[in-house]
DNA sequence: TATTTAAGTAAACACACGTTTACATAGCAA
DNA sequence: TTGCTATGTAAACGTGTGTTTACTTAAATA
């Protein structure tokens, strides 16, 4: 675990630091709304003050948070002869961890203001390069389908561990979810 | 609106109606944490303390306006046929009121206490049926596709408006979830 | 009608939680 | 070394919210 003190020394930068990956971890575990600021801090191995010094707050610490999950690029590496294989390998089977920032935005949907936040990072970082990297007259709709597989998929993989979603994923699940995001890009 | 006293004359089975048919109202609206007792109490035009005292708390009373919702037989009137029209028409079209229990349901996801019961609901009284109408070898990837398309789509329309499903449904979408069903029963 | 019981209300309570404040001290600069 | 500033802490604060309490009163009962 990273913690920001254990040594005395005191260093600004890795404080913060402590608490925006804390905040990661723990805001992917249990959700924005569960999640509170002394969880965070208390990772961190710092005071719970820190969190409004340094980032303003509880909201603007989710935001840098999700800010920070976000800068894994995901549409780079991807190939249309494979997309549904390496979709599912890459994206949807990596774990509800703090490099995957749609569970981390996913749990933000209860908190209007999170919410707020989440859907502009949503749209413009997740949506918009998968509908402009798709192209042509159907991009919005192939998009859209591509949302609503992922996002199904996590609800019940992270938030209600539904019978099919709990563990191992089930082969022919799993080979159904490669086929519909080979399907959104082959048309 | 349903309150219980436009009145002034007392009636238990009206007043604990009057909260029930509320809750189901604001609970689909707002989800389960945003939603306060006096909320619903307001609208029912009762006072707050009783929704402890007919429903033994915000929690049972979550459990109770979602049983209730539930009592809308989904399956019913289903045919292999003609399935993904008639699932898209009639359950992923209709709009986030108290008929539709999946987006009540949804609304919980935030909350530990509640999203468990919304779990065992949703396990017994949509999965469950689904899964056992599909039938077959496959019924149980069958039912998750289903969950995972259905839940999706409610997701981006009831939580995160991404645009593609703000307003009137994109005609191309609404194809593919037609397909998308009707595949879930075709095989 | 007199009495009792159930229905309803207003107010207070208890607690959680994000935030702010007042203070202490490590580390740097003069 | 001396003093200043940034870093860190403990405690208090304010507020929102589910719940409980003490009380009032309508309606049923005898």
């Amino acid at each position: 675990m990273v913690t920001a003190t254990n040594d005395k020394t005191r260093d600004a930068a890795r404080t913060r630091n402590a608490i925006l990956h804390a905040a990661q971890h723990i805001f992917a575990e249990k959700g924005f709304t569960e999640t509170g600021v002394r969880d965070i801090t208390d990772r961190a191995g710092v005071n719970q003050s820190l969190v409004s010094r340094y980032f303003g707050g509880k909201l603007k610490l989710f935001e840098a948070a999700l800010e920070n999950a976000l800068d894994v690029r995901i549409v780079t590496d991807l190939t249309r002869e494979n997309f549904g294989k390496l979709v599912v390998e890459n994206f949807i089977l990596s774990p509800a961890n703090r490099t995957n920032p749609l569970p981390i935005l996913l749990g933000a949907v209860a908190d209007s203001e999170a919410s707020a936040i989440a859907l502009r990072l949503l749209h413009d970082r997740i949506f918009g390069p998968f509908r402009d990297w798709f192209g042509g007259d159907e991009a919005v709709v192939r998009a859209a389908r591509f949302m609503i597989v992922s996002t199904g998929f996590f609800t019940y993989r992270d938030q209600l561990p539904l019978a099919p979603f709990v563990g191992a994923v089930d082969p022919g699940l799993r080979q159904w979810l490669e086929t519909e995001f080979q399907a959104i890009v082959d048309g």
